[in-house]
DNA sequence: ATTATCTATAGATCTATAGATAATGC
DNA sequence: ATTATCTATAGATCTATAGATAATGC
């Protein structure tokens, strides 16, 4: 049923999905959506937190690791990238619908928050600049949202090493300590 | 009626925007908007190319100057976020409505290419690197759409600044080029 | 004469609930 | 007993068209 409301949410749209759709995509009845969540709204939400809460538990780790912060940070955007391109659809396009900036879905805003300080801390840790690069860093991650929708078939191994490394250079590293933060291996990371 | 259907779709969603609603927010009858568009679909299209339109018309210019490329790709970055940032709603969330994907957008989809073909031209001339960094670029300067969403009230001049620089760090340039980038001043750019 | 707007409406949805029936777990 | 599913439907939309009326331009 997820499943069924993911696809049908990111390539029809939100609101064009009725809840007829996701029931006969599913191989129910319509009205047995009622049974499991109150609504349209409902699937929805559990779609966006099961999306940026692996990002948070994977960030909440690496924040906490002692490895050199361009290398926590390299592993962070390097596997963010690799959860917004993987999956069937591309559920990031769900971030930006207009739909989601409604009161029910404050959890998944607060969580991503909790992400965006994540990227802040990291950020700010293995720059030398005092501005606070934390929100461009996680624009260039989530950059692969729009890449994607544009470019269906990305090479998704390639656009995490460039993103990662485009990150690095974000926060002023030099190709130096670039190279060098790629080839650290970082515990926690993926 | 084209400012109603902006505000509407941004805020209310595309989808959940029913024509009645736009009329009503125009001052007309429901019916009086199917004179002057096919549809719902095509006022979409029309607000889609004239975001597009103005970010084209300056790349093409600044692609055929003679300045410094990364100067060029500064002030094309810096336009770009200020069109984007500008404008009373957020109009760059439509780029990502799943709505859009469709064949009837195909011409916004054409004029959206060539701007991600200029950014790439930019970019190689900027950057020492071979890689084509064009989509890092375009993808950072249109994270101001997500960030925007939110942060509404956004100092729009300070992340001109900070997405310009950080794009001609992304490409590679030194904060001595950078520096140097800024200060020129380009001819065609805002 | 042409363009813009209006009223009225056909026809097609869509959401969410009520109430019945089947399947499952203790 | 509880959970899951079903059928049927009320009530509320929504889009797009037909046809009438007003405003505008030559």
């Amino acid at each position: 049923m997820l499943d069924a409301a993911a696809a049908l949410f990111c390539t029809v749209g939100f609101t064009s999905t009725s809840t007829r759709a996701i029931a006969d995509a599913a191989g129910v009845r319509q009205a047995s959506i009622y049974h499991h969540f109150a609504g349209k709204d409902a699937i929805l939400l559990e779609l966006l937190l099961g999306t940026v809460r692996p990002s948070l538990d994977l960030a909440d780790a690496l924040v906490a690791g002692a490895e050199p912060a361009a290398a926590r940070l390299w592993a962070l955007a390097h596997a963010d990238v690799g959860l917004l391109s993987a999956g069937p659809v591309n559920l990031g396009v769900l971030y930006v619908l207009p739909e989601v900036a409604g009161e029910q879905f404050a959890e998944f805003h607060a969580l991503r928050s909790r992400l965006r300080a994540r990227y802040s801390e990291l950020a700010s840790a293995a720059s030398d600049d005092a501005d606070d690069r934390g929100e461009l860093v996680l624009g260039l991650v989530e950059s692969v949202i729009l890449r994607r929708r544009d470019t269906p078939d990305l090479d998704v191994a390639a656009v995490q090493d460039a993103v990662a490394d485009g990150v690095l250079r974000l926060v002023g590293c030099t190709p130096t300590e670039v190279a060098a933060a790629r080839t650290l291996p970082v515990s926690l990371g993926v």
